[in-house]
DNA sequence: TTTTAGTACTTTGTCTTGCAAGGTATTCAA
DNA sequence: TTGAATACCTTGCAAGACAAAGTACTAAAA
């Protein structure tokens, strides 16, 4: 609605962060906050509010599981894992996000 | 919801959509059906009542124009054309493709 | 002991967008 | 005058992103 480009890339995200989430946590289980660490670190700016449905949806699809873990600072942090139904589904992401890159590619010649 | 390969390429289209439009309409003016066969034509599968909504919002933003030309066979045309409006969101979408294109790569390592 | 600050997870309500499905309108040929 | 092809448009639904507000636990300061 606003101006540009910070709307410019809040829509392009969408679409792409279920990957990321996938992708993250293909390298090592991890809990929300330590997830939207590394999304704002990477330049990819998600609030609290879209990731911890998003994370709920992956798990209720069977992609993610997670398990309760103490911190010594703070309540106990929920550490997400990656299923093997997400790793097979992420192969299918790995293909559609080349296939998407190549798409721009020759629309925009 | 169903199942994997279909839905997931669905999804991630969500978003860039906008940005293939005005890429497209970048190159030459172009009315909806001819935008629909080239989108398909670069495996970017999109239907009317998904484009022409968005055509007319851009067209309200003010990042795009037309005109009516008469067809030969079938009724008139609306051809869109690009604005400078437009062409300076596209010069936007240009960067922030980039930028998530490298964020992608980033969270990959 | 109460308050404050920090960390973490969750929910609610709104807005935007993608899409299926159906509708309108024009032209031309059978 | 009917049908087929071509175009454009609208409606209603569902999913998802987000702002904002809420819950809950821990530890240190007042």
């Amino acid at each position: 609605m606003e101006n540009g480009a910070d709307n410019v890339r809040s829509q392009m995200r969408k679409g792409v962060l279920e990957y990321c989430i996938l992708s993250i946590l293909n390298k090592k289980e991890a809990y929300a906050s330590s997830i939207l660490e590394e999304l704002k670190s990477a330049n990819m700016i998600v609030v609290e509010g879209t990731l911890y449905p998003l994370l709920i949806r992956q798990k209720n699809q069977g992609l993610l599981s997670y398990r309760w873990e103490e911190s010594t600072q703070g309540p106990p942090r929920k550490y997400y894992c990656i299923t093997d139904k997400g790793r097979e589904q992420l192969g299918e992401m790995d293909s559609a996000w080349q296939e998407i890159v190549e798409t721009i590619k020759t629309i925009k010649e």
